[in-house]
DNA sequence: CGACTGGCTAGGCAAAACCATAGTCAGCCA
DNA sequence: TGGCTGACTATGGTTTTGCCTAGCCAGTCG
């Protein structure tokens, strides 16, 4: 079932302004596989740049370029840390911002669980209580609000 | 804060097996714009080619491309219609597997108006109800999970 | 002092994503 | 019969994404 839409988004055969969709707007920001993967690894907790484009298999230029840009965008924070002995390196932590789309990894996680299944997938739980997780589209009333249920105004 | 990792993916140094990360299969599909932008179109309804392409503001070989693949890979369904008059055509419709991308759109969405603001967003709500909507991470037992309270099993 | 390591930057190149223009094809309408 | 429309396909070109190799720089270890 699909969404209901009203406004200027409802004629069929007009093109929305190109700045209008927000979709649109999160794409030009992390809509690469390394932009997506970088971040999944910051949310899994790497903070380092040899285990950044180790464990997504990254080449090291990519890394790079991609991490300064999640850094400008304020996905992520570039901080200076100092080990014992060593010198003065950089970390990159999720921000707030960047936080806020973990939601969108678990969903992009848990369609490819279901749609595109390999032997063996990872799996998400709620740390201490155990069940498994999931992403639901609730109302500020509380009802689970299924997609044919949705009124896109613009 | 991040998640709690265990198992496979808990050593910082090692790469996870290509294929082992279902957020990269599904980037593989999905994980360009036009994609996305595709079944944000289907979700809102869109059924016809031209439609596809005015809306988005794709070219003509993008769209046809695109489609075709999103067809191939199970997220719509192409399937023949006839109106009064008119010759056979086909229309694509968001398939359960496409629906079930529509979580991750409503987030890619909610991100993109928090955090790329412009002078103007559209807004989703409840249809009947009318409270805004969010996606939200809830683990089978009912609570709310943060980003920080996931642990992650590979 | 030189080697090694972590964290990059630079150069060259292939593949994918995208655009613009133009053409095709089927059927209905005049 | 010839034109129009919806839905494509084809061609040529640019930009982005990514890989590979190589090099750099700072500080620590031998």
């Amino acid at each position: 079932m699909p969404a209901h839409v009203a406004g200027r988004l409802a004629r069929p055969d007009r093109r929305a302004p190109g700045d209008l969709c927000p979709i649109d707007r999160t794409m030009q920001v992390v809509g690469t596989r390394s932009a997506m993967l970088l971040l999944r690894e910051a949310w899994y907790g790497t903070t380092r740049f040899d285990d950044f484009a180790t464990r997504v298999g990254l080449s090291d230029a990519i890394t790079s370029a991609r991490l300064r840009e999640l850094v400008t965008a304020g996905l992520l924070e570039r901080r200076p840390y100092r080990e014992a002995g060593q010198r003065t390196r950089h970390e990159y932590v999720l921000t707030d911002s960047g936080t806020d789309l973990v939601p969108v990894l678990i969903g992009l996680a848990a369609w490819g669980s279901k749609h595109a299944p390999r032997d063996w997938s990872p799996v998400a739980t709620h740390d201490g209580c155990g069940a498994e997780i999931a992403v639901e589209v609730r109302c500020g009333a509380g009802h689970e609000v299924a997609p044919g249920d949705v009124l896109v105004t613009g």
